[in-house]
DNA sequence: TGCTTTTTGGGACATTTGTCCAGTAAAATA
DNA sequence: TATTTTACTGGACAAATGTCCCAAAAAGCA
């Protein structure tokens, strides 16, 4: 059986292409699979790949000035994660990115997309929009930072991703979250 | 004269634009003056325009659920500003914007934008590369949130923009950078 | 200019959150 | 499975930050 391109369902739901130009995808996509805890990216690499997660968990982390690892974000099962910033910019990545558990990637690199781009309009709007999406993203966990307490944004991380919490080690939730470990601990007995 | 028109020099400085395309905008922008405290784009409305400031400074707000206004973002001469959520969601805003003292704007609505893109590939990739720049901005300042503290952030902000500080009421400073009025003015107070 | 309103600075105290730590539980590894 | 390593919980205390408040300063307005 012919490989299924999961990434490709995505570009299809939010652009009107022809099969010739979905079709592209075929000779631009690569595979790659991940260990649990195995780097993807790692800080101070310019970021050359966007992935698509078909199965599994990634996080990315920066580290502060005291050398301390803070989680950057999640990336779940259809999603797609780069260090966005390192790959639009081209400067040296802040954050590495890792597996959380055992995981299947789709990887679209620089070259490719820019092949995409230059095919032409329905391309060129498709990178629009998803970096639209994404900005949207970002700016509701913005948001969420000036408009709620860490308390409040674990819960509604709860709400909305309840069945991945069991998965994530508290330390990089509270990190994601801007608490500590010791304060994530107790906003969860608080919340019981 | 003829008018000039100030957000073209932003488009020519990131794409290599004919005469012909650069004068598509002449027929599209529209002019706006906003008094100090008068408000662009209020709260649940659907944001429609993008504005670029040629002279003033807008902030823009949302509401935490006491009803306090926290300031969202800053938006300075020669920089574009909207809720951009609201406008790529076509979405009600969360926000609103206000002029933090008298400004002139140069607008391009949502109609006019979409009249670009469809005028083909180079207008559709700058709105892609405008795009990316807002994202790294916004990431910028999400990193900030989670690596840096109050005190810190207000002295990255002071580095970068001390002679706008002094035209910023410190209420608003303040819920910008995250922390209360109390807390901000003892921080001024340790910087100095 | 003089009056009124808004903004700022800072004291006193309360609350939240962080740090340090140790005992226990869970997970990784041999 | 046994052993080692890592992660989680929660106590005690410290530090950071918020709330409430009022007087001084600044800004807006008649």
């Amino acid at each position: 059986m012919a490989n299924i391109f999961y990434m490709k369902s995505i570009f299809q739901s939010i652009q009107n292409f022809s099969n010739e130009e979905l079709d592209l995808l075929d000779d631009l996509i690569t595979f790659r699979m991940l260990k649990k805890g195995e780097l993807l990216l790692t800080e101070s690499q310019v970021c050359n790949e966007i992935v698509f997660i078909k199965k599994g968990i990634l996080r990315s982390f920066f580290l502060n000035h005291k050398g301390g690892e803070i989680t950057n974000c999640f990336a779940f099962e259809n999603e797609f994660m780069a260090s966005f910033a390192s790959f639009i910019t081209q400067e040296k990545a802040e954050e590495s990115v890792q597996a959380l558990v055992d995981t299947e990637l789709e990887i679209l690199d620089r070259k490719a997309l820019e092949k995409l781009y230059q095919s032409g309009f329905n391309w060129q709007e498709t990178g629009r929009k998803l970096t639209e999406l994404e900005f949207v993203n970002l700016h509701k966990r913005m948001v969420s930072f000036q408009k709620l307490s860490g308390a409040e944004r674990y819960q509604e991380l709860y709400k909305n991703h309840q069945n991945y919490l069991q998965l994530i080690p508290l330390q990089y939730l509270a990190s994601y979250l801007g608490v500590s470990p010791r304060h994530l601990s107790r906003i969860r007995k608080a919340v019981l």
